[in-house]
DNA sequence: GCTGAGCGG
């Protein structure tokens, strides 16, 4: 279950943010959204916890929960599902349909400082 | 370096 966290102080860090949460049960895992590139903390995360009795008792304890002088956020994740919401199942093709995917490929490198020869 | 709605990979 993804757990969508606001209002979280700027200080705050995922590793806080997941004992906070696994105070109230078990955390898979705890995200912080940040930006692109000045990695500056947009203030709200993601916590995710595989029991959903332990997810609605963590949003009912963490939502509006005083820290730092800050309530949080709590509430369920929706991120902006495409359309699919039926079945658990995800298409693993390409839009071609055709994948050429190996383990291990880098999409894009090309640092090759070693002169070789 | 900041800030305060927002849904990330």
């Amino acid at each position: 279950m993804d757990i969508f966290v606001g209002s979280l102080p700027f200080k705050l860090k995922e590793k806080e943010l997941k004992e906070l949460f696994e105070k109230f049960g078990e955390v898979t895992s705890a995200k912080i959204v940040k930006s692109k590139s000045t990695r500056q903390n947009k203030g709200f995360g993601f916590v995710d916890m595989p029991n959903e009795e332990e997810v609605r008792k963590a949003i009912f304890e963490l939502n509006g929960f005083e820290i730092m002088g800050r309530n949080l956020e709590v509430s369920i994740s929706e991120k902006k599902d495409k359309s699919k919401a039926k079945t658990t199942k995800a298409p693993k093709l390409n839009s071609q349909g055709k994948l050429f995917v190996k383990e291990g490929y880098r999409p894009f490198k090309g640092n090759d400082k070693r002169g070789n020869r």
